[in-house]
DNA sequence: CTGAAAGCGCTTACAG
DNA sequence: CTGAAAGCGCTTACAG
């Protein structure tokens, strides 16, 4: 008995305007209603204004499940966005809501991932145009959702992921390159005896971030910094400051690979080590948080450009949708952000 | 098979499996498989299980756009996020997200709601059946969506949010008793000299905190504490912590309408002030967001149940679709975080 | 319980 | 350019 009709939603008054009640208002087919609202379709500029007015008058928006069923593409792109701990994720979501919208699309949220046979079957059920898979705590339900998504044949593009063994299109910062910007920093600053804290080992974003650190070391005839490793979290990067200053010569530059580590390693530097940020230790993080622009942390780091990737992203999934799909990986680069957390090269001032 | 490709047999590239397939497999008519699908109609139990077991092999999932037209009912619900500048926002979509997976349905975000008309076309045109309004910056474009949500005779739902003049369900923290809870803690703590930072004075999330602080602090013979306002931001917070210290008798307690304020009070105090926490000034603010735990902070608050908050209001949202909405209001409890940013009463310890 | 059939509101060949 | 009509994949009275 639990509803069935769908009637009446709550005594809003008369149903919903169809095509057909716009045709008869402007004395047309119900075909030529359709066709006034789809752009380069073949009606007269006389029918289209008569039908235009029409559907003014009677409020009429065309139907996006009728729509759908017909042509079998939903408008709707599904943004699947794994665990939310860290903080960039609200301007991530928001730079792809906004990009969806103005593409008019729908974004349809996915937050568990965990059971990508879930997901999937929301995904097909809607008719989900295209999923844009993008920061989960870990990879494997990234790659699992990917993985379905290509075997079902939606179009899934990468975000900030890269699964190499899955040819999907991909949107990522320039992440190497944002590592050696980092060590090529605090080189010019005059550091020599660096540290890094790293999150889950089987991202990209956290090895391709340390590798690119890594290399300049190399070519400053540095060895390979010292590791230590955690989650994406600010509790690892507590616990990995603490793991670092017990193993010896501490380092007097740290690099963590996003700015929840670092801010949580400068806490546990601070509070528990005793040590001062910068003048004992230079620390700097990765993505440009709100929160590193805190006066507390004031920490230097590599900011991505959210709204452009989410753009190129957008841009892949739309060719995915076109069929034109291929592999391929789009690189934005990232900007340093020189704060007072690090000691800086004589050359550049804190912002 | 269950694979999560929604295809099945093999997974050859074709078109998707519908209910007249499913029905050809098992040997019942179409309207058996569609019966099979829907728990409680009227179904033999045999029949049941050939459909499900031919759906199962052939991957087939219905059609939920093809269901949305038949029934005028999308599953989908809205969730209208307005904008994002607090922490509390990940964790609130979350639950919402969590909440409405549980049941069934699918989350559209929509966040930009600065154009009502605009929001609205996507509402009606994808046929949502109930939208969720909350956490806007500004008051002004939450009342532009629910009324409009109201003419269209579209369940909305409001969270931490109150319109009066709208009679429409809300779901809010018990924020007058959140401000009584703080009030309490700083006057068994010993405080006598009371500071005040609000945030948006149109909200009541902001006015209800406060009248509940200053009524308790009323009980106790003092006078409302000295105001300073700003929007729910860090920098507010900084810039009212500075306003207030210009102005004469310094306080010893303050109390902020939000973690952000707090956060970025405390910042200001101490670093452009010199003010030890607590030790020349006990700050608490409200909401609990992750950063109110990091250890520079280690904020006093008020936590909101923001799982239990997000079931409510889709409690209220369905019984709105089912047509008995009324203007019910559910006030949830918050709870008492007791930090180190503040000083404490004998009888509580931090946390 | 079960099936044939109408209908939800669009899009899109197909003939004028 | 324009209209009549089939079809997208379901749900749900309506008769067995």
């Amino acid at each position: 008995m639990a509803d069935g009709t769908g009637r009446g939603r709550g005594g809003a008054p008369g149903r919903r305007a169809s095509s057909y009640d716009v045709a008869a208002l402007a004395g047309v087919s119900q075909s030529a209603v359709s066709r006034a609202f789809r752009p380069g379709a073949p009606v007269s500029e006389a029918v289209r204004r008569r039908v235009l007015a029409a559907a003014a008058e009677l409020g009429f928006r065309p139907n996006a499940m009728a729509r759908g069923l017909a042509t079998s593409r939903s408008g709707i792109v599904a943004v699947a966005i794994g665990t939310i701990g860290n903080p960039i994720y609200p301007a991530v979501l928001d730079a792809f809501s906004r990009e969806v919208s103005a593409r008019g699309r729908q974004l349809l949220l996915l937050t568990d991932l965990d059971d990508a046979e879930a997901v999937m079957g929301r995904v097909v059920q809607y008719g989900v145009d295209a999923v844009i898979v993008t920061a989960s705590a870990r990879l494997e339900p990234s790659r699992a959702v990917a993985r379905a998504c290509a075997k079902a044949g939606i179009p899934a593009v990468l975000y900030n992921r890269v699964l190499p063994d899955l040819r999907a299109p991909a949107v990522v910062c320039a992440n190497r390159a944002g590592g050696r910007l980092v060590a090529d920093l605090l080189l010019r600053a005059g550091h020599r005896r660096f540290a890094f804290i790293g999150g889950p080992e089987e991202t990209s974003t956290n090895t391709d971030r340390r590798d690119g650190f890594a290399a300049r070391l190399a070519e400053a005839g540095l060895p390979p910094p010292a590791l230590a490793t955690g989650r994406y979290a600010y509790e690892a990067g507590q616990a990995a400051m603490l793991d670092l200053a017990a193993r010896g010569v501490p380092p007097d530059a740290l690099f963590c690979t996003n700015d929840l580590l670092a801010i949580g390693a400068m806490d546990a530097a601070r509070r528990d080590l005793g040590l001062r940020v910068p003048e004992d230790l230079s620390v700097v993080g990765f993505d440009d948080v709100p929160m590193a622009a805190w006066e507390s942390y004031a920490l230097t780091t590599v900011a991505q450009r959210i709204g452009v990737m989410a753009a190129r992203a957008m841009d892949l999934a739309e060719a995915a949708m076109d069929g034109d799909a291929g592999a391929t990986v789009i690189e934005v680069p990232g900007d340093l952000v020189a704060r007072r957390s690090a000691r800086l090269p004589p050359d550049i001032s804190a912002s």
